[in-house]
DNA sequence: GTCTATACCGTGATAGAC
DNA sequence: GTCTATCACGGTATAGAC
């Protein structure tokens, strides 16, 4: 309710500064005092908005894998056939991960090294799964090309769609230059480079 | 010219070790203690092998960057049209990725916190340029569409290639499945999943 | 809500015996 | 070539004043 006067750090905005180092260092390469020359207040400032770097992982790999589950809940995702659902979610995902860049970066550079980590890669892990079964799904139907492994294939699309977070980086105004990535992808993943 | 009769460690053999754990943990989350663990030695040993942390992973990358120059030389990426120049080459990574897997992996995965990090980050993004411009050339000689910009594609069909490392375990034995690997990745980026 | 001061531990690295 | 012992440093986290 209180709108705050000046910049006091929430837990949420504390996140945004720390997510932002978490990339360009590594997460086991950031430590605490980059975090708090980072976020302009003393190292244990921090702790009394989060409990230790480890829940900052936690809350933006969170982040991250809500914003994708959540697009096979929209009804696009859900009706039709495989193939339009899959170039649905294919593109939907692409849209995420530039929306959400920080916070999806992250998540695909999590390693597995304590339980929260390894609680991520699972839940990603099962997204992958559900597309991969879309893409099946449109193979039976016809639409897709049935000479090529779908789990295989359900990788390549992924590696292709979330190398974006190496190189993405948002400019100016409008999600103009964001649409035209996302139609490149659609346009490469279904119909490939040659004329 | 001596046949060891035991195991003792020389440089090279000591960087596979390392860099198996490097991949496992990350770089900066493996601490001398896990090396010398993984390794079956003492921590102070290590250093008589090398002169610290960062020879290894200096040794690994170039060894990584080695393999994928490589590929420029042969005479199928210097001979013929720029489309089937293209294709080799993505053959050929794909290939190399799978041979060198562990070292291409840390390669991959380097951040740049350090001079040796951002060193072997600009030599790669040499390598991604040499191919982007092969792709421009194969637009230009009318084989590949000219609807997309030959950046982005080059950024998307690295992002495939790339995502080998997240996924790829050779198998048994032989490369046949490796070659299946390759063959999918080329149809995909060519020609796309539909039908 | 932020600070200074500090506890306590693991880190990368070295010295020197065997 | 490997070890034990040790170092200085920086890491995460806490205590308590303001």
């Amino acid at each position: 309710m209180t709108m705050p006067k000046r910049d006091t750090y929430t837990p949420e905005s504390l996140l945004a500064v720390a997510v932002g180092v978490f990339n360009e260092r590594g997460y086991d390469g950031t430590s605490m005092e980059d975090l708090s020359r980072a976020a302009g207040i003393s190292k244990s400032s921090i702790y009394h908005h989060v409990r230790g770097k480890e829940e900052l992982l936690e809350r933006a790999v969170g982040r991250a894998l809500e914003g994708l589950f959540g697009i096979l809940e929209e009804p696009a995702a859900r009706r039709g056939r495989a193939v339009e659902r899959l170039e649905y979610v294919t593109r939907r995902t692409t849209a995420v991960l530039m929306d959400e860049l920080a916070y999806v970066t992250l998540l695909l550079r999590v390693r597995g090294n304590t339980p929260t980590e390894r609680r991520a890669m699972e839940r990603r892990r099962e997204f992958d799964q559900r597309v991969a079964d879309l893409l099946r799904a449109a193979v039976t139907e016809g639409d897709l090309r049935g000479d090529v492994d779908a789990r295989l294939a359900t990788r390549l699309l992924f590696g292709m769609i979330n190398s974006l977070v190496e190189w993405y980086r948002p400019d100016g105004r409008g999600s103009v230059d964001g649409d035209q990535v996302a139609d490149t992808v659609v346009r490469l993943a279904f119909d490939g480079l040659r004329r």
